[in-house]
DNA sequence: GATCCGACATGGA
DNA sequence: TCCATGTCGGATC
């Protein structure tokens, strides 16, 4: 069940007659528990409370009461030794009068409410649920109750009305909808004369078979659409004169509205008696998206940006400074006027808007600060001077595209009320003079210079050259020219094996040559056209985005560009992860990247807020000059070896065998013995688990297709190959007895985990001897010296790698093209290589003392044993030695020493930027 | 619920 | 044909 699915159950409960013995059943199912769970339950089987209600483990204790002791019943189930016992996260109590809840396992304060109220506070007990979302969205039970009635109306007329969800008419489906989300608020909100205003005239007029709803209602769109002047010679309705003109973009057009059946004409009356006051635009419109969309209603706010991490976006940008002028001009009222002028002339575009989250957010803060400057200059009822048109977006989903346009009117008025005062806010609101300032359409495409205009210049621009098609739109002039412009917005990301053919084009078209793009993020479309923007408008810009923006091969494709467009970082977020919603949506992690002019000032790298200041941040969001490394066939370093990666099987599995299933193989087929070799990746290297593979040589073939065990396991890697959709994997089925990619050679060799653990110090690495077969989930480099084995485990080596490879989630991704062979080691002498050779036996000693503990054991960082502590101390502190004759103080020198000696022994190939 | 890392599609050379 | 990388979700504690 989703977010919406359960506040609905809940609803209906709350208006059933109070049965309390039925009701801890009918809340849990209403929470989604299974059907068998709750049988289980009620059979007292599974039922662990010890104070007659009911229990379940891990979740929740319930008790209904007699009437007036829900606070003493809610006190026993607190003190219950059940409660501690069976886990429960959540007590709650009821008379079928009022409820009490408590969350035990976090600080959410209780829940003390009448019977009727409680599905408001459905959000509390989302958990039960197994839904963990974000306060806001947990504390939103309006929006989410809106966002059901309303998709609920939407369906019901999309069945009455087929055409109205035909992309010819989609459009027009959702203006109605965004209109109606108009009125409903405006009746609540004192904009129309009298409360519910707008549902009770549509319940009065409109017969209750429904069958004029549709006239009623158009009636009402029509007289908004009106001046009250010119009603009279338009033929409006005298019932409808009561309603104000309101137009603004919003009902001019088509006033034709769907037609209503009973169901859904009493599903409207229904939703016009919600509350509306209660909407909340920060968060509303990434909720109400869902209204129109089936995927987005799984997962209910999936498209939600948390206000916190809007600001991590728009304080650096703009708003900090902003702040500060306002903290320097004090109580001066020229500095405040001057800041006031800055002010309204700031325009924020937010290229990839959805509901117009950050646009909204950036219009309230900086009404914020106009509200704080005008009390200082005592003028705290003067009408705004920000105009709502000079925050601009482009949002490719039609529907978000209305609701942003309507969050951000909805947001000015509430702006007004709390900043100005109610009579103030009513005075001015009406009619709305804005026209259609969110464009739809694909932002990838379209012109952004006609859409948001450098300003200042009074020239009109439109630059084939920033990577667009000229919009075919009546241009929205700006008021109060000459400003900054702030792009700003969380674009859609997409990996490069993830984009649709179209989404494929636009970055083919943005990168405009070579086809580095497919290696590309869809979101590398937005920084460079960013980029491009930025060289004629004065501003800056700064997108949240998946962090692999700035991790690994993606580097040198997007930011080489950027840099030489002329732009450069002026601050970033290192990578954070990104939780919004339910547990079920990965967890991705994501960076923010701000740029601004070549000549812009630097702000620096925030690392969990904590803002480290600098001159200069490079592409991998450290502080550091814009030098990005490019992938390397072979090794800079005279001293490293070729690395490459194990063999890869594309077996679907049938060559791989466990220890026992390896055991029980020979017991039935003794000759199997000869095909069967130690197979190790990361696992294997790490954990010490234990694995085989099946090695068969050409030509052995005949012998081992003789065995029936693994003439089986044969066929079943070819029918797992045919059956791939990869074309490459479809070619491997010719050679089923093989694994696809060999790069197996006999002799010692040292082994590195291609994936490892954010938490270790130094990289996973052995030694391994010819019997091994090297997945690919490990690189390995044979006939490698012990002094690169020193190399490799080396914290130099590591900081470099968690620098440039790219990564796994926040893990580490080793590479060979971008690791190994970019690492840059100094020319080593003969004394150099044999220092480092003992550093390598020592390791590899102290390691052997501690049989047999793992890698994982040893390398954990709390239980690291001091002597290979020691060894790997000496390590470092030879290897430190022959870059820089001493040690490093911190990874900062470091990756700056590595930098400078890449670039050194890359002339040529690494480029340096500006 | 955090931590770790496997398996392969994909596309470049 | 050969080979390197990102993905992100799944296994495992």
């Amino acid at each position: 069940m989703n977010a919406v699915e359960i506040e609905e159950a809940i609803s209906a409960l709350a208006e059933q007659p109070f049965d309390p013995d039925e009701f801890p059943y009918a809340f849990l199912e209403a929470f989604g528990r299974k059907s068998t769970e709750i049988k289980r339950l009620r059979s007292g089987h599974s039922n662990k409370s010890d104070l007659d209600g009911v229990l379940q483990r891990n979740h929740i204790h319930i008790k209904t009461c007699a009437l007036g002791t829900v606070k003493e019943t809610l006190d026993a189930l607190r003190d219950s030794a059940a409660t501690a016992k069976g886990k429960a996260k959540f007590i709650l109590a009821t008379d079928g009068q009022t409820l009490e809840a408590e969350d035990l396992s976090s600080d959410v304060p209780p829940i003390v409410c009448d019977y009727p109220e409680f599905p408001d506070h459905f959000g509390f007990f989302l958990p039960l649920a197994g839904i963990s979302t974000v306060k806001q969205i947990r504390e939103s039970a309006f929006d989410i109750k809106a966002t059901g009635r309303l998709n609920r109306l939407y369906v019901e007329l999309l069945k009455d009305n087929p055409e109205w969800g035909t992309s010819e008419r989609r459009h027009d489906m959702n203006h109605f909808m965004a209109r109606l989300i108009f009125c409903f608020f405006a009746e609540d909100t004192d904009i129309f004369s009298k409360a519910d205003l707008f549902t009770s005239t549509i319940e009065t007029m409109s017969a209750p078979d429904s069958s004029n709803t549709h006239e009623v209602i158009g009636e009402l769109f029509k007289a908004m659409n009106t001046k009250p002047e010119d009603r009279a010679g338009a033929g409006r309705a005298r019932w409808a004169s009561v309603f104000p003109y309101v137009n603004g973009g919003l009902f001019s057009g088509s006033t034709d509205v769907p037609r209503f059946s009973r169901i859904s004409r009493s599903y409207l009356l229904h939703i016009g008696n919600l509350d509306w006051k209660k909407i909340n635009p920060d968060i509303f419109g990434s909720m109400i998206q869902a209204v129109a969309d089936d995927e987005e209603r799984g997962a209910l706010g999936m498209h939600y940006t948390s206000v916190p991490n809007i600001l991590k976006v728009l304080n650096p940008l703009f708003l900090d400074d902003l702040r500060e002028k306002l903290e320097e001009a004090g109580d001066n009222t020229r500095k405040l006027l001057n800041l006031r002028n800055r002010m309204a002339r700031i325009r924020v575009f937010d290229p990839a808007c959805g509901s117009g989250n950050f646009l909204v957010i950036a219009y309230k803060e900086m009404r914020a600060i106009e509200a704080e400057l005008n009390q200082r200059r005592g003028e705290g009822d003067r009408r705004s001077e920000i105009p709502l048109t000079n925050f601009r977006g482009i949002e490719l989903r039609d529907f978000p595209a209305e609701i942003a346009r309507l969050a951000l009117i909805i947001a000015e008025y509430q702006c007004d009320v709390r900043h100005r005062g109610q009579k103030e806010a009513l005075a001015e609101f009406l009619p709305l003079d804005a026209k259609n300032w969110i464009t739809c359409g694909n932002a990838l495409r379209l012109d952004w210079l006609s859409i948001c205009p450098p300003t200042g210049t009074g020239v009109k621009m439109h630059s084939e050259d920033l990577f667009s098609t000229p919009l075919d739109q009546a241009e929205i002039d700006f008021e109060n020219e000459g400003g900054e412009t702030y792009v700003c917005g969380n674009p859609p990301f997409k990996g490069a094996r993830k984009q649709s053919a179209e989404q494929k084009s636009d970055l083919a078209f943005i990168f405009q040559g070579g086809n580095d793009y497919k290696d590309c993020d869809y979101v590398a479309g937005w920084y460079l056209k960013g980029a491009a923007f930025l060289t004629v408008t004065k501003g800056a810009l700064a997108f949240v985005s998946t962090s692999s923006v700035c991790e690994g091969e993606q580097v040198q494709h997007i930011w080489s560009r950027v840099f030489d467009s002329g732009s450069k970082i002026i601050f970033a977020h290192r990578p954070f992860a990104w939780r919004n919603n339910a547990s079920n949506i990965a967890m991705v992690t994501c960076v923010i990247v701000g740029l601004g002019a070549d000549t812009a000032r630097v702000l620096g790298v925030f690392d969990d807020e904590t803002l480290k200041h600098c001159h200069s941040v490079s592409p991998y969001l450290i502080p550091g000059e814009p030098i990005f490394v490019t992938a390397q066939k072979a090794p800079v370093s005279a001293n490293l070896n070729q690395i490459v990666s194990g063999s890869m099987p594309r077996d679907g599995g049938n060559l791989l065998l466990g220890n026992t299933e390896k055991q029980e193989l020979e017991a039935k087929a003794p000759g199997a013995s000869k095909f069967l070799r130690r197979y190790s990746g990361t696992s294997e290297l790490t954990n010490g688990t234990i694995r085989w593979c099946l090695w068969i040589e050409d030509g052995d073939l005949g012998a081992a297709k003789a065995i029936p065990e693994v003439a089986e396991r044969i066929r079943a890697v070819e029918a797992f190959r045919l059956q791939s959709k990869a074309k490459t994997t479809n070619g491997y089925a010719r050679i089923p007895h093989k694994f696809a990619q060999r790069s197996h050679k006999n002799g010692n060799a040292i082994i590195v985990s291609a994936t490892s653990s954010q938490n270790r110090e130094y990289l996973p690495a052995d030694w391994i001897n010819d019997q091994v077969i090297v997945s690919n989930a490990a690189y390995v480099v044979y006939g490698g010296e012990l002094s690169q084995f020193a190399c490799l485990v080396s914290r130099l080596h590591l900081a470099w790698v968690a620098t440039v490879c790219g990564r796994m989630k926040t893990d580490y991704r080793y590479s060979k093209t971008l690791g190994w062979n970019t690492f840059p080691i100094p020319p080593l002498t003969e004394k150099n290589k044999a220092d480092l050779n003992r550093c390598a036996e020592d390791i590899l000693l102290a390691r052997e003392a501690h049989f047999p503990a793992t890698i994982a054991d040893l390398y954990d960082p709390a239980k690291m044993p001091a002597d290979l502590r020691a060894a790997h101390d000496r390590n470092d502190e030879v290897l430190e030695r022959i870059y820089i004759g001493r040690r490093f103080r911190n990874d900062t020198e470091r990756l700056e020493k590595l930098f400078d000696l890449y670039i050194r022994m890359t002339t040529g190939k690494g480029k340096k930027a500006g």
